[in-house]
DNA sequence: CCATGTGAACAAATTCACAGCA
DNA sequence: TGCTGTGAATTTGTTCACATGG
């Protein structure tokens, strides 16, 4: 019930460390070192082998990592071998884009179904999507079995579109609303914030323009 | 030339602060303590000094904030006073949808250009935002004025691009791309990797779902 | 008084360095 | 021998608690 053990920062490595072995596997290379691995990827060595210690013993002491396992082993604890399917809510700009671009191909995510409250869109399609009423939001998330919920609305409505998501039963929220949630303990809810990262980067240049 | 002296963490919580801050602003409230912004928006009180506090000191002792005073002064360090034009590259579906979404009503973010290699796609226009051909990406940068680049091409021509975009004398890199890269050491970029934040959903819905 | 600003305590994350095993 | 796995050291971030000053 607490979020998982496991850090954020751990696991948003592990999907980068599994990203790389899959372009070493692509190259037919059999086994990597976790030194190797930080030198092809600009990554830490020691925080690779701290990182994947935490779920066991993965290597070969001497040798390495065995490229084709350890992939295996990544995907499955990341739960890449099966598919999640995903539902966009708000086909606006931002929504609409998302619906087209988080199919990725290898199949682990799928989106199937959009909400939108614009009559215009409402039976439209987004691609091979289609776009459903905001009224019957808990039924498609039911009739489709979406897990997880995409929310591109604006700030105002998030937070009661968030609820009614998790009233009808989704498992897991990626927040694009510029809205600060009052989160349900039981549903991962993942924040992001595209203007936040903007701003971010007007402080930077700022900073890195002066001595 | 070091990414700044002040962390991510703390400048992320800034513009949160900032956000809030204009809430408060437009309800038409003058003073705010540490503690009631904390329990309004979920935030931690000792934190939000300290954040405060690493660019002097901000407020009244046994009083709180001035939000006018408050708001207008992080504004200006996060250097929203001011607006930062920006460029897509990459006028795919993720790339288009951030050239409408990114130009936020306040102006301190601005769209002015986008870059892409389908033939079919230089010379039209997204919205208001004029698309042009690879070939003229340092052009771009220099008649524009551009300092922010976002990347949303795939990952395999992305450090390339990134060079480019650096020489070109880009001052700022956000990164969709789902690739790692080489980074200047003085242009702070900072990536945003879509497929990890599902990825990291993926393992705590799994991780929820247990014991 | 009362909320800020801050040093000191605590917690989390990263890096170091080496013991231990193939 | 050489690389993993891991405690110990260090750095970074957060929370606590109180002296300080409007």
């Amino acid at each position: 019930m607490p979020t998982s053990g496991i850090s954020s920062l751990t696991l948003n490595r592990l999907s980068l460390y599994l990203r790389c072995l899959r372009g070493l596997r692509d190259e037919g290379q059999k086994r990597v070192s976790s030194l190797e691995l930080a030198e092809r990827f600009h990554l830490s060595a020691a925080q690779i082998r701290k990182d994947l210690a935490q779920f066991g013993e993965f290597g070969i002491r001497g040798v390495g990592y065995d490229v084709e396992q350890l992939t295996e082993r990544l995907n499955r604890l990341l739960g890449l071998d099966r598919t999640h399917l995903i539902l966009i809510v708000g086909a606006g700009n931002l929504g609409s884009a998302l619906a087209r671009f988080l199919s990725f191909d290898d199949r682990s995510f799928k989106v199937v179904a959009a909400i939108d409250n614009d009559p215009e869109k409402i039976g439209q399609m987004i691609g091979d999507v289609p776009i459903f009423g905001p009224d019957e939001l808990g039924d498609v998330v039911r009739r489709t079995g979406a897990e997880i919920a995409v929310l591109a609305v604006p700030p105002d409505p998030a937070q009661g579109i968030y609820d009614r998501l998790v009233a009808a039963g989704i498992k897991a929220v990626l927040n694009f609303a510029p809205a600060r949630l009052a989160r349900d303990a039981g549903v991962p809810t993942k924040a992001v914030d595209l203007r936040i990262f903007l701003e971010e980067l007007g402080y930077q240049m700022e900073a890195a323009a002066l001595p």
